[in-house]
DNA sequence: TTTTCTTTGTGACAAATATCACTGTACATT
DNA sequence: AATGTACAGTGATATTTGTCACAAAGAAAA
């Protein structure tokens, strides 16, 4: 792993840090669709995205998938933080959307850096707060929406970290929403007929300017 | 405030951060009903709470309140925390319950502390975890559980801190869980009908077993 | 090409929840 | 005691979403 790689993807950390994350971190590879983590797991270390688009799930006792947020390449998974601190359990289900590369960081390092570099104190932080918001924009959404307006709030969370052609299914848009493959069909045609979208088999293509 | 009143609420700290806590700590005092923290409020300081008991709620664009978990006693506010340390402002609306009495830390010290006491730290973690624990908890409730359950699964965790006996209006409940007091009242009736409370005016009585 | 499978479209219907309109009832105030 | 007000009960109806049944359209496989 290449120092300078991380300096990229996390410029505001200290440079003694970057060493020691070259020297303790070990990097895994994962391929699109693979289960990063899931509800139960015992979490050992901190994990960092390198690359690639992860999905992160709440998963109810029937096994039924809901999902939260994303994280993104430069992104920490705050929860493997969380956890790793405790020695505890994973709340949440994590896939790869697309093949992507993790930082895995043994969980002493994480209360050792924490006390030395204030720099990872802050990032720690930052990505607590921005991870928290995202659970509470999710709340929002259900709390508060319609399914027209979630699937509209879905649609550009994905356009914006993927382009505006989504290759996806009507049925996936409904397993993430929690919904039904019908309902999701018949709003995606509703907002075709406004031109907001063009529905292709197995793909979407969305067109509404924001 | 007293340094022993302190180590009985917070049970695992180190010595000296006790007294730093009483140093440097201001004391509030607010009623019930008193509003402690808006949404869109600049944070300077760290929350914890003494005495008493506190709502957290998301706002929606029309102000309307959407219940998400409690703060009791010993525990701190986690956004205060992670809001604090980036000069930020509220995502959330904080209410009091009941009475409650506030210890306030200028942000300067939540750093500090970080690194200084091994202890703080860990309070810090735990606390978040708690937190985003009940964030998710309160996300699976609106995603998979239709308002019966939700219903229940709220009464019982106002049960749990303020005994069987809750002076509340079907209104508040269903203002709490953005419903409508119709429905509220049908369902209370329901759970009347199989003897889980005993609907009172301005108050119920949750009577069934666990 | 024919067959099969997956995805999408759509009408009919069911269920959950919201809304409206109105009634009754307990409590406080005068 | 009379009155006003907040709270609670309830039927009727609307809206939103979910479910079922089946058709149509593409893509893939035989």
């Amino acid at each position: 792993m290449d120092k300078n790689f991380l300096k990229i993807l996390f410029p505001v950390l200290e440079d003694d840090l970057y060493d020691e994350m070259v020297q303790h971190g070990t990097i895994k590879k994962v391929k699109a669709g693979d289960t990063i983590l899931k509800v139960g797991q015992t979490i050992r270390s901190t994990m960092l995205i390198l690359e690639g688009l992860v999905k992160l799930y709440r998963e109810d006792d029937q096994g039924k998938e809901f999902f939260i947020y994303h994280l993104d390449a430069g992104d920490a998974c705050s929860l493997s933080m969380v956890c790793a601190a405790k020695h505890e359990t994973s709340e949440v289900l994590a896939k790869a959307l697309t093949d992507a590369t993790i930082l895995s960081i043994p969980l002493e390092f994480m209360e050792q850096w924490m006390s030395k570099y204030k720099s990872w104190y802050q990032f720690v932080i930052t990505s607590y707060r921005n991870r928290f918001e995202e659970l509470l924009q999710t709340i929002d959404a259900i709390a508060f929406s319609n399914m027209d307006e979630r699937l509209e709030s879905y649609i550009e969370k994905q356009v914006s970290r993927l382009g505006n052609h989504l290759k996806i299914t009507h049925q996936d848009i409904a397993t993430d929403l929690n919904s039904s493959r019908e309902v999701i069909s018949r709003l995606l045609k509703k907002m075709e007929a406004k031109g907001w979208v063009v529905i292709h088999r197995n793909a979407i293509e969305w067109t509404k300017k924001h």
